[in-house]
DNA sequence: CAGGATCCCGCTAGATACTG
DNA sequence: CAGTATCTAGCGGGATCCTG
């Protein structure tokens, strides 16, 4: 068939740019950090407060299981537990198992954990000082189409 | 139903999930970089380079639409073109079409998207810095089960 | 050249049920 | 309490065709 080079050059194409990629450690983080509920647990773990303007820092906090399920109000424990595997694999965070009665899980950043979500506070930052201009950007972007 | 107060409760706690989501800019900014071509797109217009620790600044590049889907080789026009709308609609990009014989259409970073892309470069520097870390982290997590 | 419209597939998030 | 296993629906995103 002659649709098949083309097809073929978007695959080449796609190679190339998947290679490349994958050297990226940037790509690579975003990768991480697109993960939906990844920076909320940073977040929570990192003692970070929900509410925009309260930017402080206070310690990193370990918390349990059940209580990062609370604190996040709305995540499915699959995704959940999906996320704080990912970062414990990537030794963002620790799994401590404390055997008592009915057992005890507790999850608290590692060194590495707070470097990012300090990089990440970063990001939050610029966020909070420049998301309403972007807010008024897009309500611009979208007013009437009459003028 | 006995079943349909837990359906209820998750209900009511994603309701409060949302809301408080809904206030918090570190959230939406997330949305807007999880964008898989986003930081990608920004990162051509802002003149970065490709490759980890060539780090320098180069100043923001205007590039045509042509030029910036050779760049990001793999991706596909839709999603090209999506991205790039509502990059516009955020006012991080804008576009400027020049009626020439085949139109010309060229992107550049505005303001703002500049200072987007210096925050997201400081997430990149993380990465360079760290990742290889998290690699070893990774493959320490993923070793043969046997001691 | 730049991009709109459409079809469609794969993945992933979510819900439910079960376990140690 | 802290998960695991399974099923399914939704949609993100790719491919293709068409237009100005």
């Amino acid at each position: 068939m002659a649709t098949r080079t083309a097809a073929q050059k978007r695959a080449e194409a796609k190679m190339e740019y998947d290679a490349f990629l994958a050297e990226c450690p940037s790509r690579q983080l975003l990768d991480r950090i697109s993960d939906k509920w990844v920076a909320l647990v940073l977040a929570a773990l990192g003692g970070d407060d929900v509410y925009p303007g309260s930017d402080r820092a206070g310690g990193p906090v370990p918390m349990r299981y059940s209580e990062l399920a609370r604190r996040l109000a709305g995540v499915s424990q699959k995704m959940l537990t999906q996320t704080l595997r990912s970062l414990e694999r990537d030794g963002l965070v620790t799994r401590s198992v404390t055997p008592t009665v009915p057992v005890t899980v507790t999850y608290e950043l590692t060194g590495l954990g707070i470097s990012l979500h300090r990089a990440i506070r970063g990001i939050k930052l610029w966020a909070e000082t420049h998301m309403d201009e972007v807010i008024a950007n897009r309500e611009r972007y979208d007013a009437p189409p009459e003028g």
